[in-house]
Order: structure tokens, then sequence, then C-alpha cells
DNA sequence: ATATTAACGCTACGTCACGTAGCGCATGTT
DNA sequence: AACATGCGCTACGTGACGTAGCGTTAATAT
């Protein structure tokens, strides 16, 4: 599992999105969703740049690429909070996620949801 | 309480470091914690741009500047988790903390210490 | 008082990432 | 054979960041 991904611009997230809830997916493609009037000539570097940084891949189909997202949503968010913890919090995610709660971002029935998934968690470990 | 915190270069992070673990800091402190030869004039540079950006406040000591953070660590760590559940969760933090547990990125003890801490804060909200 | 030093603001420059796109080359279609 | 389609390669403008020099002002020492 490919560890610490880099970095994404604007467009690239914008892109990223569309990989994930339409994949596999062609450029065409993803330049007909993204509604700003890109050459697709823009739309093929940035699929390949998230290529190279490790974000999607590809398949041939005919002669069409066909890219389709390499990790999760979910898992790319939990290695970018790792990030977030090692810049921030010297590496504790719990820390991270302790400020979290502390900072009231989440409504009661996000916590409930949460700590469900905990206590699962924690039976899965023992 | 200002939102939006901006992105932080590699630099920025070690000064916003020693500015949390040593505040108040002047400008040649902070140079002095830092184990690379800078210059004095980049290091209050880059404190000048971590105050613009919101991160740091000074205030005058004679005629030197003292300067400590403007947010706690875990505070801004919260925030920049809240970016990255809006580039990839749909604003959803709860997806993200979910998406930590699922990556089993927290072990034993820490998931204990958060579901201690996320009791607590439902026994608040009711 | 004048020379020196300390601290600050302002300006700047190189580099790199990203958004954006043109162009030429294969390959497949009419 | 002529054309279109999809791709790689290259490139350019901009903005952020790391880095630092220079001029100025205020405190300090001679």
């Amino acid at each position: 599992m490919a560890d610490e991904l880099p970095d994404l611009g604007e467009l690239e997230r914008k892109v990223m999105q569309l990989v994930w809830t339409h994949a596999p997916i062609t450029a065409e493609l993803v330049r007909e969703r993204l509604n700003r009037r890109l050459k697709e000539s823009t739309v093929r570097t940035v699929l390949r740049r998230l290529e190279e940084k490790g974000f999607v891949s590809h398949s041939t189909q005919g002669r069409t690429y066909v890219y389709r997202p390499r990790h999760e949503r979910q898992r790319v968010a939990a290695k970018a909070v790792h990030r977030i913890a090692e810049w921030f919090c010297n590496g504790s995610i719990e820390e991270v996620v302790v400020g979290i709660v502390d900072a009231k971002m989440l409504g009661r029935e996000q916590l409930d949801v949460i700590a469900t998934k905990i206590e699962a968690a924690k039976r899965a470990r023992k």
C-alpha cells in the first residue's frame, strides 16, 4: 500500500471526485462532467499526473484509456489525516480525532455512528 | 473564529511547531531552535507570513516582536481535517473518522481514549 | 553627540506545482 | 487516401514558498 500520497490541486481534486463516483471513466467523460470548458488535452494531463502521483491507474480499451481510482476515497482521506497528524500533532492521530470531538465538529448522530464503529474495532482487536 | 486557514509550507510548519511549544517566542529564538542556518530575515519573513495567514500574532516587547499562536495545535489540525472532509468526503467529517478507524490506524488504547471522549461529548450534547 | 548595533519592513529572486493548452504521431474509420 | 480520435510530449503563466539583501529606525555604547 503506497504511503504518503502527494498533495492535489483544485482541479485534480475535482477530477478525483469524478473518478471515484463514475469509475471506470475516460478522459472525455471526465471532461464532460466538469462544467468548465477545458480542452481535452488539459483533462488528459491532469489524469496523467494523477496517475504519476498514484491516485489512479488506467487500462486500455481499444485505444482509449479508462481510469479508475487506486484507493478509495476514505482511504485517501485517512492518509491525508495521517499527514495532518504528523504536521501538527507529532504523528498522533488520536490527538487529531480528540481535537475534532473537542471542537464540537460532530453532531449527536455522528458521534453515535463513530462510537459504534469504535466498539466494533475494539472487539476485532481482541 | 477565523475559518479556512490557508496551507503551510514545510518551513512554515516547522516554525509553527516552535511557536506552539515555546510561545511566546521571538524570531531570533526561532532561528536558533531550527537547526538550519537561516538568515534572521528569512525567519522573520516566515513569521510575518504566518501572521498574515492568521496562524500567529505578535506583541511588541521593546523593539522586539514576540510571537504566539492564534489557535492551538489541535484546533488547527481539526480545521485541516475539515478541509480534507470537504475535499474527499463531501464534507462529512464523520466519514473521515470512520475511514481512520477502518484503516486500523489506531491502536487499542487510542480507541479507548477516543471512545471515552465521545461518551463525554454525547453527555454534553444531551 | 556620533558611531554602532539590533530589529523591523520591504522587495526580490529562484523554483516548483498546478492549470491550461498546443502539436505531432499513431491508429482506426469512411 | 483523407479524416478523425486519443495519446504523449512540451510548454507557458501564475502563485506559493524558501531564502535573503537592503534600507531605516531606535536603542546603546563610545
